[in-house]
DNA sequence: ACTAAAACTTACTTATCAGTAAGTAATCCT
DNA sequence: AGGATTACTTACTGATAAGTAAGTTTTAGT
């Protein structure tokens, strides 16, 4: 009848990141999905069997979206200030469109995820976490960046920064955002 | 018919407070409530007449909770760094029962939360907040701490390490938590 | 052109949610 | 002692959730 969408999957994920982002997980449904896609909701139990193998696919779409990020970043011949600075931007572009990071996201809501895709969350952390921790060894061994801790905890220290910054900007403001971010990279350059 | 419960009251916010640093506040009913108390969801009703109210009583209790914490902190005689910890001692509790800070459990489900309570999340955090800030500079002024940034940059850097730490410590354990509360405090004193 | 698989819709089920109205039992006030 | 208030229970409602079985249309391969 209408103009069939071969990548209805594809479109699934990507509505239900944005989903994820805005609301979490617990707060939205099927229905959410399809209503955007004007399907029916059985439509997306077609494409994904339950809503646990839809956080899958999204999560492992994160996963490929990271590596891609960072084979991007490796073979970009950006000095290290310049890769850190394109991570921040992605959080950056959370705030404007009131979203929260994916890994805030899934967080907050832990113990209420089915326990098939909690290993999945562990993944997608330790893969932002090494990129961040990498980028900052780099960086610190070109002498562009100066910090005492380790690299590990010192990703830590901005991983966190950046993902309640985002999380608290939506209630107090993107100035508080904004001063975060400043003071994170000026603490890099001291 | 069985002994009546005078604070009833009080044990439905002190249970809810529970529930949403655990699963958040849309992954919790009246009916998890009125269980732990061997009553009917209807009796959870009565107390409070919508989950709206419950989570604004929930606030309140917290906005209330830290009132008693600023009096205890200014009438102490604590150096500005045991205030620090004593608030930080807050979030260590929290990993270890498994659950995430109120302020981000909220701002998580912020797009989802009625409009006649997002104005009391703004209360609470601007009150944790002054209060970070004012012992920030507090130690500063009396030779305890050294920071670079503005007083009010340095408790949302805090805030945000905390905040997200204990977000983190969920999904790749206590460890990292540890490592953040450490670096914290090692920068503070330097 | 025929067939099989892919991509749906229709129509439903079961469970759970927030919320409500009416009734009951205990307690307090006078 | 009597009446009102407090603190519930009983017994619902309507909405929405995830999920499913069976049927239909579309597309692709041969």
């Amino acid at each position: 009848m209408t103009a069939r969408n071969t990548d209805t999957k594809e479109e699934i994920i990507r509505i239900g990141k944005e989903l994820i982002k805005l609301y979490g997980y617990n707060a939205f449904s099927y229905a959410d999905i399809s209503k955007q896609l004007n399907m029916k909701n059985a439509a997306v139990h077609y494409h994904f069997r339950g809503k646990e193998d839809l956080l899958a696919g999204i999560l492992e779409n994160y996963v490929q979206d990271y590596a891609t990020l960072g084979k991007q970043l490796q073979s970009s011949g950006w000095s290290a200030m310049q890769k850190l600075e394109k991570f921040i931007e992605r959080y950056s572009c959370l705030v404007e469109c009131n979203s929260i990071c994916i890994i805030g996201s899934v967080a907050s809501d832990y113990n209420t995820l089915p326990e098939s895709v909690k290993e999945k969350t562990a993944e997608l952390i330790e893969m932002v976490m090494s990129m961040v921790e990498k980028t900052l060894q780099e960086g610190k061994r070109n002498g562009e960046f100066s910090f005492t801790e380790s690299a590990r905890t010192q990703a830590l220290l901005i991983m966190t920064n950046l993902a309640a910054g985002v999380q608290l900007a939506r209630i107090s403001g993107k100035k508080d955002y904004d001063a975060i971010k400043r003071a994170l990279i000026r603490q890099l350059k001291k």
